[in-house]
RNA sequence: GGCCCCAUCGUCUAGCGGUCCAGGACGUCGCCCUUUCACGGCGAAAACACGGGUUCGAUUCCCGUUGGGGUCACCA
């Protein structure tokens, strides 16, 4: 009987570097991660790793943090910026070598160079034996720029039981001495990383697949320092279509491209994230709720998973289903201002509104939604599409013409009342309604596929409607 | 190439030795609904990579092959 071992409160972290755009795949890591923590009523960290003072704006910080927000997840406390920390960084370094498990490292990069190119002649793997590595502290220091180097272990092998890949076990002889300063004594990542991740007091570390290796060589810092290793678990890849690596062609846009170009809720990628290398039963449309009572990383595979946009749609198109009118109509005025080329007015906004019900089962991004609106407000004469000509040509503008007087004629202006109208006009012309009804919609909308005709009729409104008509009727004949 | 990892329908997955001639979802194809397009309903085609073991019995366990992926920096 083993003793019972009180388990440390999970804390996880999610850490970006701000490069202008949270990738899809990171965003899904960050997911998990996130996930991870509230599923254990843990604590879920967020730290930009800015290291690199080029690419990290502050335009590209709040990328990111938008990306993070717009998803609906949030974070534990202040985010911790990795470029704040350097100091501390280097009195690891530094403590590292007062112990003896890291060490100054003379060689050039001409040297190193050509050690790698020897082995590569020899066709033998590259592994680094620095010199400089048992020379002790009273070794001469020639004066030569240098690196400060860990001191790996060179026997034995090292294991981690991820949560995800199982237990992996690595020959202590494939790790070389990594280097943890570098020569104009800034902190390299693979430092920083163990450094904050342990200061922060992070138990999980959950970060992408292509992180593994490096977790055996961060795990040498973790043991000279005595420190408390955590758990790792490294998440898979997300993968394009054609299975290599996700590529800007296929999907491996940001966040934000997929908000803004798209047109996806952030309900639909999150649930769409969520499935993607992971199941429960068979469960598809997951509320973050119920993700959060289900999420665990056990049931995440292993292997990396393709990313497949037109399954994105179909959840999209499921949640747009879901959303309420007014907040559908809201989202879309932006787009359709757009392709107006100017503002929509209030009373616009609430026949806009009025008409997501009828628009909504037809769309599966914001942007088809948009597209499909905006016959609302086009001014006349419209432009008709090619199938929409079709549609008006041969007999059209007789039985628009029929349609027309029918209509004007009626009392009120409801869709039952529409379409009696229309159908009586169809039977009195000894035609299929759809004869009549299609070159309605082309008439009225523009185009060849529209929400029903009456309901087109009814949004339009009776005036609008019935000018739209004059426009293409004939003479009855 | 060395090291590490992975392998169920086209794709995402369920399956954790017998309940599987393998279930769900997306996509595809029919049919129904119908004024168009969607939505919705019904149905169909579609997978355990291959070869050895272990076992009374393998999709499930082990080994190999093949295929795929990751990683080999004074980048993160």
């Amino acid at each position: 009987m083993s003793a019972q071992i009180e388990p440390r409160a999970v804390v996880t972290r999610f850490a970006p570097s701000p490069t202008g755009f949270l990738h899809i795949g990171n965003a899904r890591t960050g997911l998990f991660s996130w996930l991870y923590a509230r599923h254990h009523g843990g604590r879920s960290l967020l730290r930009i790793e800015d290291t690199d003072k080029a690419r990290s704006t502050q335009a590209a910080i709040d990328v990111i943090l938008d990306g993070l927000q717009w998803l609906g997840l949030d974070w534990d406390g202040d985010a911790i910026f990795q470029s704040e920390r350097v100091g501390r960084h280097v009195e690891v370094a530094q403590a590292l070598q007062a112990k003896g498990q890291a060490y100054r490292c003379y060689m050039s990069s001409a040297e190193l160079a050509a050690a790698r190119a020897a082995a590569e002649k020899e066709r033998r793997p590259f592994r680094l034996e620095s010199p400089w590595r048992d020379c002790g502290p009273d070794a001469p220091a020639p004066d030569a720029p240098f690196v400060i180097r860990l001191k790996a272990p060179r026997e034995g092998e090292t294991a981690i039981d991820d949560l995800v890949q199982g237990r992996v076990t690595v020959s202590n002889s494939e790790l070389d001495d990594m280097v943890l300063l570098r020569s104009d004594g800034t902190p390299t990542y693979m430092l920083a990383v163990v450094v904050d991740d342990h200061d922060m007091g992070v138990t999980h570390v959950i970060r992408g697949d292509d992180h593994l290796n490096n977790a055996f060589r961060q795990l040498g810092i973790y043991k000279a320092m005595g420190w408390p290793e955590p758990v790792y678990a490294h998440i898979p890849l997300i993968h394009g279509p054609d299975g290599a690596k996700l590529s800007k062609r296929h999907g491996a846009l940001g966040v934000d491209a997929y908000r803004d170009e798209l047109g996806i809720l952030p309900e639909a990628l999150f649930n769409y994230l969520l499935r993607l290398g992971w199941g429960h039963g068979d469960d598809e449309i997951i509320s973050q709720s119920q993700a959060i009572q289900w999420f665990d990383l056990d049931a995440v595979g292993k292997g990396p998973s393709r990313f497949d946009m037109k399954k994105l749609e179909n959840l999209n198109g499921h949640y747009i289903r879901e959303a309420s009118d007014g907040r559908l109509a809201g989202l879309i005025v932006p787009r359709l201002e757009h392709s107006l080329g100017r503002a929509l007015g209030g009373d616009e906004i609430e026949r806009l509104t009025a008409a997501m019900a009828e628009l909504k089962p037809r769309a599966k991004t914001l942007d088809e939604l948009a597209d499909g609106a905006v016959f609302l407000f086009k001014p006349r004469p419209l432009d008709y599409d090619e199938k929409a000509e079709q549609l008006l040509a041969g007999d059209a503008p007789r039985l628009l013409a029929r349609a027309y007087a029918a209509l004007t004629a009626l009392d009120e202006w409801t869709a039952p009342a529409t379409e009696a109208a229309v159908r009586s006009v169809a039977e009195a012309a000894a035609v299929k309604l759809g004869q009549v009804a299609q070159p309605l919609r082309a008439a009225l909308t523009g185009r060849a596929t529209s929400p029903g005709i009456f309901d087109v009729l009814v949004l339009l409104g009776r005036e609008e409607s019935l000018a739209r008509i004059a426009e293409r009727m004939g003479s009855e004949g």
